[in-house]
DNA sequence: TGTACATCAGTGAACGCGCGTTCACTGATGTAC
DNA sequence: TGTACATCAGTGAACGCGCGTTCACTGATGTAC
């Protein structure tokens, strides 16, 4: 339709600029405001007043509010998938290990920064919200294919330990549900270990929301530093990285 | 002070009755209301709409909205608890791995049946709301107190295995956060064994996050009864039981 | 280059709604003599 | 057993607040001829 060369998409006009920078602002504000009043809390107009300007104004940028927090989650996705990015690329393709740990890490860092972001992504649901799945799934599965990746890549260049003691049965069903998973990700690495690594999934956010939602009491841990890469190092353990 | 036989406490006035009864009632409409609304959603006016009274009438039990979530959440542990101890004890002292597992699974369902409790336990915390230390500690650790028991009464009975593969070192700041817990709890079991434990915990609530939460996608796991027990298996490889 | 028109951002008022909390009150239920 | 009084549950009105969303509007900015 559009016969214009490559650069069409960069070109702009000034309104079009004036329009990204206040759909921009929009965002920021509506993070600052998720922050201190929850998901549950997000205002049009609270973020109408910070943008100084009248609330039936967003209008012209945001269609609802629900609308805000959809804009909101793939924010809060993209800016935690960057980061996972560039803390694992950080380090060479085949140091699978250390790879993990930075994926691990940078995972919290970014949860332990923006809390109010990670509760949005991986806490609980905000009530009558439902993220329009186009448009969340593939921002929301960076971190997971990251890390599959990781194992995959260590698997099939040999330094994935394929006998983790102990062995742990894989009933038929959840084999199914693995083997679909194997193929539609393309993986090499085996069924068993697959399981594993799903484990390791929810291990990782699960300690990571065990301490950005304050479920460790107050002063049991003093070194959360220390805790969080000691689980890191066990849970490599478990996929015999 | 009072002079009157143990059976005072339960020595009661038609008003005191109606009176408990009010407060369960009151109870029970926010959990439901908890349920549609969540936390941050949960309103005063709409239990008293729910209780056939007006809204100022609540206040003669509760004192303000942050006492009836104080009072949900007191509530929603014991309830938790309760199922925990129940399916744990069903089982002889000594099959520290059924235990576990009966454990595992009795958080699950309790977790599956009850998302907003639960939500409410381990998710988000609800912006604005600190809750009482002094009310929620001790409900609030039955479970892990719990667990932490299974396997210490395995390691005294000499079937916790010691050395589990791969050893992972535990540095020294994080080893005088496992000391102070053990010397608090009055543990024998060791600990790097401690520390895996945490990660057992950690790790089995963030397995029923990501499904109470809805992290896996909607059909990315159909045999999901067995992918638990699966990670519940897994993990007591990892305590080395 | 200049003008007429279209597009767009932002305004201000209004809609109907729900919320937490206080307060003076009315009646019913309990208690002390 | 009967009466006077105290306690308590529940009422209804009010306070001040914030919310999402719609709508007709004013001006400013962009575009087509």
């Amino acid at each position: 339709m559009n016969p214009a060369p490559a650069a069409a998409a960069k070109q702009s006009t000034p309104r079009e600029r004036a329009r990204a920078r206040t759909v921009a602002d929009i965002i920021r504000l509506g993070r600052q405001h998720l922050a201190l009043h929850g998901a549950a809390g997000l205002s049009l107009r609270a973020v109408a007043r910070d943008l100084g300007v009248v609330s039936s104004a967003v209008y012209r940028y945001v269609e609802s509010r629900d609308e805000l927090l959809t804009l909101l989650l793939i924010d809060a996705y993209g800016e935690l998938g960057d980061e996972v990015d560039a803390a694992v690329e950080a380090l060479p393709d085949d140091d699978y290990r250390g790879r993990f740990l930075a994926l691990g890490r940078a995972v919290r860092q970014w949860a332990l920064r923006e809390p109010a972001s990670y509760a949005l992504l991986f806490g609980s649901p905000v009530p009558g919200y439902q993220a329009p799945a186009e448009r969340t799934t593939e921002p929301g599965t960076r971190v997971i294919y990251r890390m599959v990746g990781i194992f995959d890549a260590a698997h099939r260049a040999g330094v994935l330990a394929a006998d983790v003691a102990p062995a742990v049965v894989v009933p038929p069903a959840l084999a199914a549900d693995l083997q679909a998973i194997r193929a539609e990700l393309g993986l090499a690495v085996p069924e068993p270990a697959v399981a594993r690594g799903v484990l390791v999934w929810t291990s990782v956010f699960g300690a990571v929301s065990f301490e950005v939602f304050g479920q460790y009491g107050a002063d049991t841990f003093a070194a959360r530093d220390e805790l969080f890469d000691h689980q890191l190092e066990v849970l490599l353990g478990i996929v015999g990285l």
